[in-house]
DNA sequence: ATCATAGGTAACCACCTGGTTACCTTTTGC
DNA sequence: GCAAAAGGTAACCAGGTGGTTACCTATGAT
């Protein structure tokens, strides 16, 4: 289970959340929440298994510990997609744009493209 | 969809990684993949719902363009929890050490805690 | 010694997800 | 006008996910 995966769950974002001051044992970690106790243990499992917690036992406590350095690849995902794009990749887009000209040669003389619709899909609730 | 789980099939942040130079036509989207077209367009309308593109029509083709604003949670996610404790989280820490602390009262003299074994999981390839 | 507490595991269940193939519509090229 | 290309949708299927209850072990308190 990959950090990504690890955070898909909102369960799971706020257990780390809860853990994110200090180590939490595994009671804490479950008293405000709505489910059960063996699904919080559940969901600590994912976690632990994506680096993204330690477990420190101390006698018949487990004590979680958020582990930072696995939302790396998180990080560097995000800031890798919000970065502007890099000089050295405009070569690339030139030539995608290049191509898109050369599919539609002879076309719509300017590119104010009348037919061009830009639409954000908004969670249409299904 | 949320963002989160949106992020956390790797075909889908392959695919913005895709479009972050610029936009790109779904069969250009689904050229390099194992996948199928139509699983491509799934996992698109997916990322759209969840906010991170948005899609252009253009006559048959439909451009479909990065969206980073849908990021900010993630990074903001990632950002809150790698921060390091907040001086005015402190009290709550303190706190909790001392809750601990009371637990075990007249237990181990020194914190050295000789049952206290902190484990990292690592993924096993279950 | 005994009882309560902490917490993991197992078995089970409903539902979601990601993939497939088949098919359909719309636009474009000739 | 007609064939090809772009791409969405439907129906279906296997497997994963998140939840539950029941149960078990181990540690700590009295």
């Amino acid at each position: 289970m990959d950090p990504f995966a690890a955070l898909a769950d909102p369960v799971r974002r706020d257990l780390l959340r809860s853990m994110h001051p200090g180590p939490r044992r595994v009671v804490d970690l479950a008293e405000g929440r709505a489910i059960s106790r063996p699904a919080v243990s559940k969901h600590l499992r994912v976690l632990a298994r994506a680096g993204l917690v330690s477990v420190e036992e101390r006698g018949r406590e487990r004590h979680y510990r958020l582990d930072r350095t696995a939302l790396e690849p998180v990080r560097q995902l995000v800031s890798e997609l919000i970065a502007p794009v890099p000089p050295s990749a405009l070569d690339a887009l030139e030539l995608e744009v290049r191509r898109v000209g050369r599919d539609r040669r002879a076309g719509l003389g300017d590119g104010t493209s009348a037919t061009s619709t830009t639409t954000t899909i908004t969670e249409d609730t299904a």
